[in-house]
This record gives C-alpha cells, structure tokens and sequence, in this order.
DNA sequence: TTGTATGCGTTATCAA
DNA sequence: TTGATAACGCATACAA
C-alpha cells in the first residue's frame, strides 16, 4: 500500500493533520513535532498524492493545451515554448487534441473545464464562441488563445501585417516591380498578411493588382510547381514573388524553377515565411520573414499564469509578436 | 457552484449512490430512474469531476510522458506518434520534462510514481536505474522506454544494426571501397551503428579500419565542415562516408565538399541517417536511413496500454523497428 | 432496484 | 500547538 499521512501519522503518532500542517509549512507547528515528522516522512518514503490534494483544494496544477492536431511546426513548437516558461512553475503541461474534428472543439473544452482537468487553457489556432468562454469565466478558468482572436479573452499573436509588409518592401527596395504573392484563401493569418502586402505596395506607389495574388490550397511542397506555373503563365511579367504561404510552399517555388530554368534570384526573386531550419540550407537559401513561435508560447505561458495568480485581467487584448526579417540569398 | 451527483440526485429525489450507478451504466437501474437521471444530467449541463472518480478509483486516465526535453525532433516526433494513438482512447497526455538535469529524473519518475499522476509512462531516451523501476512494478505502474534498454520493462527502439548495416552495404555494393563512418562516441545508439557498419564490411571481406572512424560531437551541421576535413586529410582516399551521426550533419558534409570542390557523389558518397524532411530537397538530395519515430511512438502507446489492460507482460523484451533505406542522389 | 454507509488522501475549521 | 471532525466528488459493498 501507499504511505499516507495517516501511516506517518501513526508513525509518529500525532494525527493526520498535524502531518499535513507540516508538509504544508503551517509556522503554528512546533519545531519537535516538525522535525519527528519530516524524519518519518523521509523514512517512509512518503509523497502526497496529488489527486487528494487537488479535491480539497480544487486546483489541479495542470495546464491545458488544446489543439486540433499535435503534427503541425507550430502547434510543437508552441508546445516547446510552453513547456520552457513551465519550468520554472510547479505546473504540469496537458495536451489535448480535438482530433481535427470541429464539432469536438466545443465538446473537448466544456469537457476540460467541467471535469476540472486544468486550471488555465491555451488553445492554439482554434476559435472558440463567445458561449462557452463565458462559461469558462463564470468558472475562472483563465484562457489564453493563440493566433485567434475571440472576444472576451487575450490572444497572443504574430504581426502578420508587418511581416509580409516587410518582406514586400525587401522586394521593392531591391528593385522589384512586378511582386506576385503567394498566399491561402482562408484565416486570419492569409488576410493580415494580404493586408501587409498591399500596404507595402500602396507606400511606394505600385498598384495593387489582383491578378497578382496566387491562391494557395494546401501548403504544400509539390504546390510550389502550381505556383510557379501561374507566375509564368501571367502576362505581366513577374519578377518576384512574396510566398505568404510559407517556406515549405517557396522551396516548393525554387525547386520548380530550378527544373524550368528560371534562375532565382536573377529571373525570380523569392521570399518566404517562417524561416523553417532547411531554409538556410537550400541552393540559394531562402530569405524570410521569422516568427519566434517558441518565444510566443512561452509568453503565453507567463501571460495565463499572471491570470491564474490574479495579476492579470482576461479581457480582450492582444499581445503581438514582432517578426524578422531573415536576408539570404533569394532576393 | 458546480452540479454534482448530489444536485442530480436532489432534482431527480434520488440518492448519489443511484446517480453514480447510472453514469456507470449499471444493469441494475431501473430503465424510468435511468431516463429521469439522464434527463436531469442533460437540464443541468452536469460533468463528471474527474479528480473524485480518480481519488476513489486509484486511476487517472494520464499518460506521462518523460524526456529531458521536449525540443528535439526525436522527441516532438514521438508525442506525435504516441497522440496519434492515444486518439482512440480516453487518456490524455501529460508531458514531463526533466529539464536536461539527470539528477532531476530520478525525482521526477518518483513524483509521477508516488503522487499518482498517471496510469502509465512512456520515457525517451533517459536511463533509470533498476531500483526506481521496481518500485514502479510494486505498484503496478507499467513503464515503456524508447531507445534506451533498462532491465525489467519492455523498451521499443530501432534496429541501428540494420540501419548502418543497410547503408554500409548499399555503400559497397555501388562499388564504394574506402568507406568512412561519421559516429558520436557515446550512447546505445551509436555503437549499434557502430556494429552495423562493420558487419557490412565484414560480409563482404573488408578489412575493418580504426583510422576511419571520424568521431563525431554535436551533431551538427557546421560539424560536417571538420568531418569533410578529416576526409581529405585522411591516408587512404576515402571516396564513401556513412554519417550515422545523422542527414544534419550529413548535408553540413555535403556542404563542404561543395565550397571545397568535392564532388558528391561522384568524388565522395554520403549516406545519412533519420531521413529529416530537408534530406529530399537538398543538391543532391540525400540517401539516409529512415526511421518511423512517429509510428515507433504510437506502438510504445499501444504497448502501454496493453500492459495497462493486462494483456501485455512487463518484462523486459525489445520491440524493434525496421528503418528504411532510402535512396536519392548522394550515392 | 435503490438507499445507507464508508472510504479514497488531503486540507481546513474549530475546539481543546 | 495539536486533535477531532467535516468536506471535496465520486464509487462501491452491503443492506433494505
């Protein structure tokens, strides 16, 4: 059987919540009685049991993160992040994934929050409604979101908007004219990043041509050749494209024009996004725009635990993360 | 406040005991008290706590996963894997690093072990002494290793033998005859490497040579610079080198015979190991061995819970998965 | 078929 | 300074 305070109890005979006021460093114990008590508890091997402690006191030292899958880059590596800032604390990570099934989302959180898995939430890239974060605040369960905006609870984010701003302007102060860009259709992200990039052409005076935006569907490796297909096939002749869709899908861009002949960066400039480890080790390398995905868990990390220790609200705000931009050789 | 079994049992003027029967589907509930309770559960938006049932039923449906860190690939990639299964069942995920501070594993498998934080752990690449892992079998804990082998539990891990064998021979059968090895000195896996590549060489009557095994440190890609050195310098003109150290390093040795003028394959053939995703897209893309870590980690999953249900032993014994040789430019 | 009583391991309140 | 007791939410053995 397990030691519990009972046995240490008995052991040292006093009762089982003077052992508890020891482990809890209750200063109205008596030195003696502390010292017979630590002397048994090391003696018996004994640990507290985290379940008992957890019902009384209605905290289970867990975090939740929700996801719907645990496969992306970035969804790990926000699990990285997380779990660094989590060192420091006594709390423990849970990873819960909603199996890509939407309908599971809603089930999946009431579920965390009713059955009292967690003491704080983030959820990564999924949208939440407003009913069951209500829910959650009536229960004070602290949430922080990342990546997607919900009203009622802080988000933690990238500056998507600058940093296809900034990878547009790269391309137009090297001298590029005709600057395609590649990017989804769908989401937060794509639209921010439109946005950033049509800022950048209105700044220097280029007008912004719809035909120039290349619709992305799956982010893939293989669309790169799609991609460039359209690029080649535009009547205008273009000289650079922002892929916004990621590096994986610019890589995809260069392989292709390898194959076709078309040089990168003399006939095609390319610029990426994310700055995955492979982009500096491609022929040329990749120039792109880096967004500390690490460092933006580890914030949100610290930003729910000042919420769950009460310094910190969980009103709407958004606390964005500002992107670099990586020079390499295919500009 | 939160519902409970008690306000369900006061709606419905039952008792709990009667509620807690028929949230456990008990044959022994009259089907009209069954539907009123049901009935209740749904009005009242009632949720199991799942911190009571695990108090009284000694299980908390978490899987603990332990590694010294959750940033490496080998480790990311497993949770996927062991996620990936878990997916079909009720547990969760509960992730516990030990920080990188040996000294810490010892108390972190403890703490896990005696707060009763979960029902079954999964541990990578750490060693654990004979002694915590019986105190583990007392209790009935069951424990799966990956890659490393402890006496007394089932570990799942990778056929290095064949992997190195694998590419060795493939090295030698593309008429390569001075065949270096690029290895770490340290660890399990390594000397398996070790041992596949001089089987290789053995079978097919070459001499096995000390001078050519280049030792190597961190495994990283600026590394392969020192490696390709060490080629050059070398006696006798290597014209092959299998990287077990893995593809980063590999494509670090790709790299510099670039800049230095040696022509891979041609001039030099290099084989990597772990197939990482940039290995298909580098000049010329890499042969390697691949491993399945994701699936290696969804069997370590299912082997836990066979052992958790029973149906598996405890014992020691070495689930071996088959890597894969897979051949693109580099040879 | 349902109710009563008890216990899981801990903490917290109140008395002594 | 310590002990007795109740409580957290649930499950189960036994009684009714």
């Amino acid at each position: 059987m397990r030691v519990t305070i009972k046995d240490i109890g008995k052991r040292v005979g006093v009762t089982p919540a003077t052992v508890s006021m020891v482990i809890n460093n209750s200063p109205k114990i008596s030195q003696r009685t502390k010292d017979k008590v630590m002397q048994a508890i090391k003696e018996m091997n004994y640990h507290p049991n985290y379940i008992g402690r957890s019902l009384v006191k209605g905290k289970t030292n867990n975090i939740g993160v929700v996801a719907s899958f645990f496969a992306s880059l970035f969804a790990l590596e926000s699990v990285r992040g997380i779990e660094q800032s989590l060192r420091k604390t006594p709390y423990n990570l849970v990873l819960y994934s909603t199996r890509g099934i939407e309908e599971n989302e809603r089930d999946m959180l009431r579920r965390i929050y009713y059955e009292r898995r967690a003491d704080g939430l983030i959820i990564i890239s999924l949208k939440a409604d407003q009913e069951i974060l209500d829910e959650f605040k009536k229960e004070n369960v602290p949430v922080v979101f990342i990546e997607e905006i919900v009203k009622g609870a802080p988000t933690v984010k990238f500056n998507n908007i600058k940093g296809a701003f900034m990878a547009t302007e790269y391309l137009i102060k090297q001298g590029r004219k005709e600057i395609a860009i590649a990017i989804g259709d769908t989401g937060l992200n794509a639209e921010e990043r439109l946005k950033g990039y049509k800022e950048a052409l209105e700044k220097h005076n280029i007008e912004f041509d719809q035909n120039k935006i290349i619709n992305v569907l799956n982010y893939s490796f293989e669309e790169g050749e799609e991609i460039l297909n359209v690029i080649l096939e535009s009547e205008k002749k273009i000289d650079a494209v922002f892929c916004g869709a990621g590096d994986i899908t610019a890589i995809g861009i260069m392989d292709a024009a390898k194959s076709r002949g078309v040089k990168v960066p003399d006939d095609l400039a390319v610029i990426g996004y994310d700055d995955i480890y492979i982009s500096n080790l491609t022929t040329p390398s990749l120039t792109t725009i880096r967004q500390p995905i690490a460092q933006m868990g580890m914030r949100s990390f610290d930003l729910l635990m000042e919420m769950i220790e009460g310094k910190a609200g969980s009103e709407s705000k958004i606390i964005s993360f500002e992107p670099e931009l990586i020079i390499r050789g295919s500009v």
